[in-house]
RNA sequence: GGCGGGGUAGCCAAGUGGUAAGGCACGGCUCUGCAAAAGCUGCAUUCGUCGGUUCGAUUCCGACCCUCGCCUCCA
């Protein structure tokens, strides 16, 4: 079965075939983090929807090359790096490193490629010289170099291709600073922002004086000097659609004359506790907020991944721990068929890459295997929650044959590759067993003798004693068995 | 004003022209010294409202109500 994804461009969704059909090879561009504050969870839903991507892409067997600029210098940074009084190197690179740390913490996949627009400056220069060579780019007298949107649409390019736009109907709001730049039009945007004062020492020399690069772009000119002038998939927050997706095709395909991007993704942004989140509602959260009330980055991920990318996603901390909840059962289901098959381990799940990325079929007549059902579910569009009740239907499933002892422990292990294949998609791994001290074994069988006296009182003392150390005990058949809490 | 999403159980959330996935929460039973875990089981005659099309609509059409987003900072 084929991938289909929902192509802003077309407004429906479509098969996915790569522009390389025969290479196998996909390309692909994410809008990333502008480093002037740590990221928030709307962010995170953004960079996480990306992850997804490229893992169901590379479980489909696609050789992807994931791109994600940094962006480290726009109006915001310049502003905070006034007031702190700090260089723009080192008031970004802080924000970016925390930014990795989140990443590898919600554990998305690292793209290939991040660079930073401060170091595409000379790309950035090329491909502006080359629109005003076109002659839809143009110089204003302030010195800003800006995108002709009329001259564009002149040549016979197409401006407005992913949202529908009405210039005469827009509003030259309060959001508009008309008199800020010397634009011929209105709907222009900058590609060089000609150096001000309050740029202090954020400049770059160019052919139009000093100054600095526009937000759009960088985009353009880091993802074609990456992935080529033409590319699969690019993708962002919904809310890069108008203007800034829409200025990085007007920029490349101004450029280069070529189709930009094949297919554009878009996701939905997220309500936190039904609202909007804001500051002042109290209803904003940064990763590092979540961690702090004692919540995971995998538990924030699977949250973050329990909702179609395209509907808006109302984030909870009820839902968080409900996620907890969630991962529990799978993670005790995945520990027995561990327990059973006799995996040395309950150590750490193995390595993603030794897994077979292409899907098996299901068996011919019978039901639908869990590997099919969840591939056909991502395969559609990404319907990652059909894709979820496919897992939990096989965990229900699976608890009943281990319940029976009707598994094998080659089944079990057999299941357990099933499941690794699925997990690299899903990218919520399986907590491996942690290490008892030597304190907590001793406590435990100082309990069992208890117990087997049928001194309870005494047992239960231990278990409350195990349980402010931070570990659960659940008597099985098999004896205890140790939780860490 | 222009454009675009949504309204499905207590909460989150799929889905379909033929009678509602899954998760969380909650109740019952089995097991257990108790608990936990697991298993079994119960939990929307109903999908914002009102009309229309249809043998049949939550699903298609129309109107309305509510809600969210974008309209040059934005994931």
């Amino acid at each position: 079965m084929s991938l289909s994804l929902f192509n802003t461009l077309t407004r429906g969704v479509q098969d996915f075939v790569p522009l390389n059909p025969a290479g196998n090879k996909v390309g692909m561009y994410c809008c990333g983090p502008t480093v002037y504050d740590f990221a928030h969870i709307g962010n995170w839903r953004t960079f996480v929807f990306g992850d997804l991507v490229r893992r169901h892409l590379e479980f489909k067997g696609f050789a992807v090359t994931h791109v994600m600029n940094i962006t480290d210098v726009e109006d915001k940074i310049i502003r905070r790096v006034r007031e702190t009084k700090t260089t723009l190197t080192a008031f970004t690179r802080e924000y970016e490193a925390t930014f990795f740390a989140d990443l590898e913490a919600l554990n998305c996949r690292r793209p290939h490629h991040t660079p930073r627009a401060t170091e595409f400056i000379p790309e950035i220069i090329v491909l502006i010289e080359k629109l005003i060579a076109r002659g839809v780019a143009y110089q204003a007298p302030d010195g800003s170099v800006y995108f002709s949107i009329e001259k564009y649409r002149g040549c016979g390019c197409h401006y407005g291709q992913l949202v529908k736009l009405n210039f005469e109907a827009m509003r030259a709001g309060e959001r508009v600073a008309t008199d800020e730049y010397e634009k011929e039009s209105l709907a222009d945007f900058a590609l060089w922002k000609a150096r001000v004062p309050e740029d202090g020492e954020v400049f770059w020399p160019s052919p139009w004086g000093e100054g600095r690069p526009g937000w759009h772009i960088e985009c353009s000119a880091m993802s074609m000097k990456v992935l080529g002038p033409s590319f699969d998939l690019h993708l962002g927050g919904e809310d890069l659609k108008f203007p800034h997706h829409e200025d990085e095709i007007a920029q490349s395909e101004g450029a280069t004359g070529k189709p930009f991007v094949k297919y554009w993704l878009h996701g939905a942004h997220l309500l936190v506790e039904g609202k909007k989140m804001s500051k002042s509602l109290g209803n904003y959260f940064t990763l590092r907020d979540l961690v702090a009330q004692g919540f995971t980055g995998r538990e924030v991920r699977y949250l973050l991944l329990t909702a179609h990318y395209r509907e808006t996603f109302n984030f909870t901390l009820d839902g968080l721990t409900g996620a907890r909840t969630a991962l529990a059962r799978i993670d005790e289901c995945v520990g027995k068929l561990r327990a059973l098959s006799g995996a040395p381990g309950a150590g750490p799940s193995r390595s993603e890459a030794q897994i077979n990325p292409q899907p098996a079929e299901s068996e011919p007549g019978g039901p639908p295997s869990l590997l099919a059902s969840f591939t056909a579910a991502l395969d559609d569009d990404l319907n990652i929650s059909a894709a979820w009740a496919a897992v939990f239907e096989w965990v229900r499933e699976t608890n009943k044959q281990l319940a029976e002892n009707a598994l094998t422990a080659t089944a079990a292990s057999s299941a357990l590759d099933t499941w690794e294949r699925i997990n690299s998609v899903l990218g919520i791994g399986a907590v491996a067993e942690a290490e008892v001290p030597a304190e907590i074994v001793a406590l435990l069988e100082a309990r069992q003798v208890a117990r087997q006296a049928r001194d309870f009182k005494r047992s239960d003392e231990i278990r409350d004693t195990l349980k402010a150390k931070g570990w659960g005990v659940e008597d099985s058949p098999k004896g205890p068995k140790l939780k860490k809490l």
